[in-house]
DNA sequence: TCCACTATTCGAAATATATCGAAATATGGA
DNA sequence: TCCATATTTCGATATATTTCGAATAGTGGA
């Protein structure tokens, strides 16, 4: 994962909405909901929305599918993923890290390039 | 963690100049960095790095400490794992994450209230 | 084909953020 | 006290983001 697919990642979910939105994605999981349920539930215009949601899937941390009339959007989790790693990555250049300064890279910081 | 909390850490890392400075005294340990190695490493004005450290500090994400007429910057890793695990929290409600939808929330999911 | 439904794109105004030089503040030594 | 060092605050400008109504574009049923 590189910087600029980061940058546009936090980016993303550096605003109400959209962090609202995709924790409400995280939290239904892997089915998603349409573009429409996520507006009704944030009590958000829909036009405010879907340029929110555009952004999210345009960071990578959602996917979005059309599904008859409507757009099912999804939390994609091996972004989610590889965007924490990218935090903690070479932590303490390597030093005792998960002992007193409390660094703990979450076990599995080896990450698929992306 | 709340919300306004991690939308600041976000917007705060979610910035080139400052996400590399962050990773910089991520890197550099819990020993840190002094306000000037940090410019001087990035090549960027102390004034502009200065507004953006002060950004980072005010988002609880590093911590400042004064060492004589250095300023010495160091990451917060208590507060970059909350972070973390406010994102995935409630992961697919519960639901089997683990397995097929990748979710796997870095196992210690649970999180000291900030 | 025509209509209702679901969602996105456009446009324009309000708000927020980034940048950096110059001036100001703190520290420590002569 | 006076000067050099290390950093921050101020101010002004340029750039980017958020907002939402109205217009536009796909989908499916009668």
């Amino acid at each position: 994962m590189e910087a600029a697919v980061v940058i546009r990642a936090l980016g993303a979910l550096a605003q109400d909405h959209r962090l609202a939105a995709f924790r409400l994605l995280v939290q239904a999981g892997p089915e998603g909901m349409a573009a429409g349920s996520v507006s009704e539930t944030l009590g958000l215009p829909a036009s405010s929305m879907s340029f929110h949601l555009a952004q999210l899937a345009n960071a990578g941390l959602i996917t979005q599918q059309r599904q008859s009339r409507s757009i099912i959007y999804a939390a994609d989790y091996d972004a989610m993923n590889g965007l924490m790693a990218y935090l903690t990555e070479n932590c303490c250049s390597g030093a005792a890290c998960t002992t007193e300064s409390g660094c703990t890279p979450p076990a599995k910081t080896e990450r698929t390039a992306a």
